[in-house]
DNA sequence: CGCGGGCTTGAGCATAGTCAAAGTCTGTGG
DNA sequence: CCACAGACTTTGACTATGCTCAAGCCCGCG
């Protein structure tokens, strides 16, 4: 193991033992440096041949948008997370992806991950590992949108930011920085902006949490979690499965 | 090939033309045959070593259940569905799957399939992409439930639902047999029962679906569609991607 | 025949949406 | 240094979608 790995190549370590083989093939993937400006749409919904990349620095959203214009937002991507695998899977690509924040990632063309996985059968099995981790945010997610009020849904956002950020090494039961608005939020809750707004003042002046432009502050952990029935269970990393 | 393919194979090989190793491997997924009747929880959420399931006949469900009691499905599994991905390669399950009518499967234990990964690597491709297109219909579920309406989101659930079926061979423009009842279509579209049979009242009256226990029938297709905005772009099958 | 599961309907309520207007903050250019 | 634009936030008033509670019905089955 090496000192200075990609965080892609600590994220799949959690899962498979990678041997020296699997660490060279993987290293490929970080060779197409690009950076985005916030805003910009790295991968569009229904355009064929997207690339796929790995977040190095900064946020991304992935959405869809319906034609009333409306848009709901899937997930938020940080450091580490990768993003458009679908979109190399199939032929076209089922989602959009925005920047958020100015953003550093590798982009990963479809063939370096086919013959990736041809050259280091290992990576299959721990990319399979890191997709199904994903598909269990979104299923949380949707559980979330389905069956907890709007109140309940914010926390339990914030709550699993918070996780995912502490996974990779930021922000602390304090809190953390967050560069998202309240039109972010509204998108990925389901929710409006106005009522995102309402809820945000409820929550603050209860003393739970207190969202500021750049930084969510948990003024009450315990008591944000209880409200959320919170449970970071399916983001836990148990160390390697397969050895 | 053979003639008489499980409906894994089959699917599997509209991804990856698979060799004769490939095949081989697979046909160990089909040893252990079980069946379950209707009810039964064949995965608990929260339970570790856990198995995976092959469905050959009949339909389950994949939910997660809230403690006060709230159900939300995640999303029901038809003939040559995988059930249970995700509690074999976590080392807990992260939701339950419970069988609606009764049914036939293969139990499919961890070893068999991260042991075939490693004799036909393949098929980690392949099972990578079957568990992507799966996410792919939660992603479209969660802005189902996010930012539709109740009856567009009935509407666009009885189109998936007819799309999928199709694919395995069951159903028509005219419609499907469905064993589901109300309460089922309350639990996988955030609604309340009450609110459901209210929707299915007036999409009845206004011609555009009839559902009655055991069968849906489609009275305007075309209508119905427009009023889903649905579109089978993330349910599509173009013939082997990987060669 | 009675029981239970599922379906149906009404009445009243609550959560969250829409529309509208004004306030704040930040960066840009004069 | 100020004025202004534009993006984001805040608040009020009104509306609507969907929930809860409650009761009754239908039908298959033991």
């Amino acid at each position: 193991m090496q000192t200075n790995l990609s965080p892609l190549t600590r994220k799949l370590s959690a899962f498979v033992a990678l041997s020296e083989i699997d660490l060279e093939t993987l290293a490929r993937f970080d060779r197409r440096r690009r950076s985005f400006e916030p805003g910009h749409e790295m991968i569009h919904e229904g355009q064929t041949g997207s690339s796929a990349f790995v977040l190095s620095k900064g946020w991304a959203c992935s959405y869809k948008i319906l034609p009333d214009g409306n848009r709901q937002i899937v997930d938020f991507q940080i450091p580490g997370d990768f993003l458009g695998l679908r979109s190399i899977l199939f032929r076209t690509a089922d989602h959009s992806v925005e920047a958020v924040t100015r953003i550093e990632a590798s982009e990963v063309i479809a063939s370096d991950i086919l013959d990736s996985f041809a050259r280091a059968p290992r990576l299959a099995t721990a990319v399979l590992w890191a997709a199904s981790r994903d598909e269990a945010m979104v299923v949380e997610h949707l559980v979330n949108l389905g069956r907890r009020s709007a109140e309940e849904r914010m926390a339990h956002f914030f709550l699993e930011l918070g996780a995912r950020l502490a996974l990779v090494g930021v922000g602390d039961r304090t809190g953390y920085d967050c560069p998202l608005t309240q039109y972010h939020l509204a998108d990925v809750l389901g929710l409006s902006a106005v009522h995102v707004n309402r809820v945000l003042r409820k929550m603050r002046e209860e003393g739970l949490v207190t969202f500021k432009t750049g930084r969510v502050v948990f003024d009450d952990f315990g008591r944000l979690k209880a409200l959320a029935v919170f449970d970071t269970a399916y983001l836990d990393q148990d160390g390697p499965l397969l050895r």
